[in-house]
DNA sequence: CACACGTTTCACGAATTTGTGAAGCAATGG
DNA sequence: CCATTGCTTCACAAATTCGTGAAACGTGTG
């Protein structure tokens, strides 16, 4: 963890701890175990951006570990690759709008849910209470999709309110 | 599958496809297999209603698997359990406000999300660029649990209006 | 009351996920 | 140009999850 002073092994462990316990969280929403884990990592950082190799020595695991885990972070959009010219190594950090990005990335899931509903519709028969169950299934994940980039619009404008207020760092 | 005539094969084999892609989406977001697969197959019923033996045929797996499975759902409040009197047979069932409760049984995860957040803010130190981002996180999670209540709220009066035009079964 | 039924629990094998060490590959920098 | 660096890939072992069959348990019914 080269981006954080290393002020003492407990600190340190309150903070790996923290950093496994909020994984743990990530893994229950379906995010598999090594990029919760880097994800998480990212999170705790000062900087919220880091090397390969950081990564791998601040989780405790082989470069091979992380190589995957960033790989379904960056094809799902929650982290970002990049590299400044020159350099040899890639820097993985988060996104700068944050929470945003996290669920504007979970729009194509949503519509993915919506067209499996759409065509359970199909299969288990539109007049079939099966197929009726189903018909409210698809509507309301399209409802809910459009709510999503409403709540996450709506998201950033409370975030300036509570920066204004002084209960966010603007 | 009690609840649906067999008018086929074929047709049993797109509903059993069916369900086990809804599973899987399921699953994607973070519910354990067979849970997922048990509460997709419900929703493909025309009761929504099923025993543990149903369950068990129509999955085709052991009953030992969808005891685990129901225990899961049941506790998540994601399936009821009841059982008419003088009978043998649990049955397990869809809550009646389907969505509404799926996403309302959301709340306490968000909570815990929110305690976790709060919890690295002291950790990693309040006036740290790591604190600050955890903040936001926290910030984040206490708003979106708000907005989540209303979300579902609005997605019953949406529902009254697909049901007033005509566009859902009332 | 005895028996059958409908699970649930237990012990464990099967399947899948996770993460490793070593080799391979691409590119940086002297 | 070439040695070194910083990964990525591969083959596979370890860990975890998943689901089974059999036994145990609770209860309904004749």
């Amino acid at each position: 963890m080269g981006q954080r002073p290393d002020t003492g092994e407990e600190d340190n462990s309150d903070v790996r701890r923290f950093v496994e316990r909020f994984a743990l969280a990530l893994h229950d929403a379906g995010v598999p175990r090594m990029p919760a884990r880097v994800f998480a990592l990212l999170l705790s950082t000062d900087s919220g951006r880091l090397t390969a190799s950081e990564l791998a020595t601040g989780l405790g695991v082989s470069a091979a570990a992380i190589s995957g885990a960033v790989r379904y972070l960056v094809q799902a959009g929650l982290v970002i690759r990049d590299r400044d010219p020159g350099a040899r190594s890639d820097h993985y950090r988060l996104p700068g709008d944050l929470w945003y990005e996290v669920y504007f990335q979970r729009t194509p899931l949503i519509e993915q849910w919506e067209r499996a509903a759409a065509e359970g519709v199909d299969i288990l028969g539109a007049d079939t209470p099966a197929g009726q169950r189903m018909q409210e299934t698809r509507a309301f994940f399209a409802f809910f999709r459009g709510e999503m980039s409403r709540v996450v619009e709506r998201w950033r404008e409370h975030r300036e309110q509570l920066r204004q207020a002084g209960e966010l760092p603007g």
